[in-house]
DNA sequence: CGGGCCTTTGAATTGGCTCAAATAGAGTGG
DNA sequence: CCACTCTATTTGAGCCAATTCAAAGGCCCG
């Protein structure tokens, strides 16, 4: 069985966004054929793609819906990693085993590329290891970026950074920035950022009556002041100046 | 200008540690024969390999000492990012920037092969960017799961998690595993789990007290009850049995 | 011996967590 | 279409632990 890997993974963009990505998040016309003898899989709500432990035979890419990446750990409670949006990658690694569970949040649709054949390709093609290579470090600086301002002292800090990192994904895929559909409940927001369901509910509160967000549903959000959410985001906020342990970066 | 890139990059195993590292940790004769042709640096303590922002020209390998690897967030907080040791490589990844900065905490020799010179050879073998690949996404995953475990919830959690994940590292290069030199000031372990120093200490504090580690010196960790450990890393211990918004994961 | 930094400990404060309950929505079956 | 059920979201009250503020040792190096 021999599929070809598509060129839209050799052509991974070096400035990337987090969870490899294809360049557009909508695939060009020839991509899209190129996955064509791929196979599809439809999730369910609540369905998963694979669990961790399953072997990891595919690599995956989400033609529509989300995914919610998350772990349990041993004493029961949940850890959510991330979330894959259309366009996304997802099961890049070179581990024979799933390390998280993958599971549909709404109606999912994903293309399965047997992981054999990108294997075999990119032994074969230095341009798709080297593109491999390439998205798989952003996505890692990407990560470690993120888990400075997530978990870290103000949840006003961590779901601004949340949010934002919503928005520009959505802006990646050529879509309104500022519109967000919130497709997970709170307690998944809740339990990526180190949370309680109760704090990130209070702090969307928060957010809502200093008019940085609009909330007409629960899980419709529209940013407001974008600038003013950057500037709590990025701790731009002078509200809190302890908090730093650091020495200053004397060049020398 | 033609340096070899040494075979331990094509070596990296399949199951290596976080921050892509060679199978060994210390080098093999042949290893260390052709990193040879590469210029060595010597750091003072407190002074950088690189700052954020630099051109990203060399990939750096640890000879000996340790390096900090923090960011300056917008607002003056200083982020932690992590840590290396002794084998570790530093700066993969495809950005043509550097993306924090890398600074000594004790004597520390690297040794710097040029980006070119890898990036040159990634195209031209594809076992080297295969294993490139391989490396990092091991790094991410476990990225992913430190993110989990630090900075959320109980700070005797994240720093068990932090201590095991030294003697690890320590494991790995062949070392006594629980014997730990701090070689980082507790305001560094403080700004990369979250915490602050005062939080840090107390608990180091009661780590000891309850017979988990013995500390002769403050920068001199000895791990009593490794077991126990892990049992708080992993959020083994029934203390806290609240703190979940998970839903189970049924297999369907 | 003195100065500076790091570490440790104490006391008071506060903000996120826990517990509890009301409200709102989505989905189901009559 | 509506009533009902179940889940998700929101808000309130009190508690507790990590932070803040403050100060006392320790240790290294000049």
């Amino acid at each position: 069985m021999t599929i070809p890997v598509p060129a839209c993974i050799a052509q991974l963009g070096p400035t990337g966004p987090a969870i490899a990505r294809d360049n557009a998040g909508h695939c060009s016309e020839e991509c899209r054929a190129e996955w064509a003898p791929c196979s599809v899989r439809d999730l369910r709500p609540r369905q998963h793609a694979f669990f961790a432990g399953d072997s990891q035979a595919y690599i995956y890419r989400l033609e529509s819906g989300t995914l919610r990446h998350y772990v349990i750990l041993p004493d029961g409670r949940r850890g959510v990693i991330g979330f894959a949006f259309p366009g996304d990658l997802v099961g890049l690694g070179t581990s024979d085993k799933h390390l998280f569970n993958a599971q549909a949040l709404i109606p999912t649709r994903i293309r399965c590329l047997p992981k054999v054949a990108l294997t075999r390709s990119s032994l074969e093609d230095t341009r798709i290891s080297f593109k491999l290579y390439e998205a798989v470090s952003i996505e890692l600086s990407q990560v470690q970026h993120r888990a400075l301002v997530v978990g870290q002292h103000d949840p006003e800090e961590s779901l601004a950074a949340f949010i934002l990192a919503l928005s520009r994904r959505r802006e990646q895929r050529g879509e309104d920035a500022s519109t967000i559909s919130l497709c997970m409940p709170r307690s998944d927001i809740a339990d990526h950022l180190g949370l309680t369901t109760e704090t990130v509910c209070r702090t969307f509160t928060k957010l809502r009556r200093r008019g940085l967000v609009e909330l007409k549903q629960s899980r419709h959000l529209r940013i407001l002041k974008m600038d003013a959410l950057y500037e709590l985001a990025g701790g731009g906020s002078l509200r809190r100046v302890p908090g730093t342990n650091a020495r200053p970066a004397i060049r020398a």
